[in-house]
DNA sequence: ACATAAATGCAACAATGTTGCAAATAATTG
DNA sequence: CAATTATTTGCAACATTGTTGCATTTATGT
């Protein structure tokens, strides 16, 4: 028989136990072809009329559930989302790491490699998960303004 | 001549070059007598109809603008408000306080005295502000579950 | 190939935020 | 204190982002 070939979406969604259809595949595709967080408007029009508004909506909420993107904020409040890491799980997401928000084109970078303390909170107070955004300009942007 | 009494909010809008609107002053009392960041949304059901919907979002950017207020985001990308300390004007905003923000009762907190250390950024980025936010459950929602 | 559980698309709605414009009002001037 | 003027407000209409219910379609396991 024949080795059956199928593409790392394909992989990626068995692996979390959820079906390959096209909705899935074509938002996978999209998202792990960009470097930043990828705004849903973003999907939305890149998608066009192949997939609907609201199976979009729903694709990004069971990826993020599942431990496949992340959903970062950008300074708006509107969402932009990211491919996880390895190591992230339906348990357990490893996104301890920054955010950079670029104030002229809007990108959102994920900043893995940047370290950063621990908080220590008032007493009572039970941290679950943090977030550290930086806006500013990014690095593109401030090359074309010179 | 009696002394003009008047009101500390009426200051704060002189202070900063604004006319005394009612609309200004309702919104004023209710953000000062409050101890956390507080919801667009709960503002405009606090005032009902006394202040248009259009009103209370202009005047909030104006606050924004003058460094009366910060505008702070929760979890769900929702503006939270908070009266700023003595320090912002106009020119520079010292919000580089963290913010708390609870799972439950989604309260947002502003944690002044909370100190952090500074972030390194990779070459080329250049920061504006600086956003730190832990999600968790806070002291009262903490206690109730107990 | 079939049965079934899951996923999609559609319509309708809800929440949040914005814009243009006419009417009202706060501050200023005489 | 009355008249003027620039500012602010309220209204209507619209834009964007996100959600819910339900009928139809599709992916998957047998």
């Amino acid at each position: 028989m024949m080795k059956e070939v199928r593409s790392k979406y394909a992989e990626l969604l068995e692996k979390h136990g959820l079906s390959k259809t096209p909705p899935r595949l074509n938002i996978l595709s999209i998202l792990t072809s960009r470097k930043v967080a990828t705004p849903e408007s973003y999907l939305e029009k890149k998608l066009g009329d192949r997939v609907d508004r609201v199976t979009l909506y729903r694709t990004l909420k069971t990826f993020e559930e599942k431990g496949i993107l992340h959903k970062v904020l950008d300074q708006k409040g509107t969402a932009n989302y990211a491919v996880c890491s390895e190591k992230c799980s339906e348990h357990r997401h490893y996104d301890e790491h920054m955010h950079f928000n670029c104030l002229v084109c809007n990108r959102v970078y994920c900043m893995d490699e940047i370290e950063f303390a621990p908080v220590k909170l008032p007493r009572g107070f039970k941290a679950k998960s943090i977030n550290l955004t930086i806006t500013g300009i990014c690095r593109q942007c401030e090359g074309k303004s010179r």
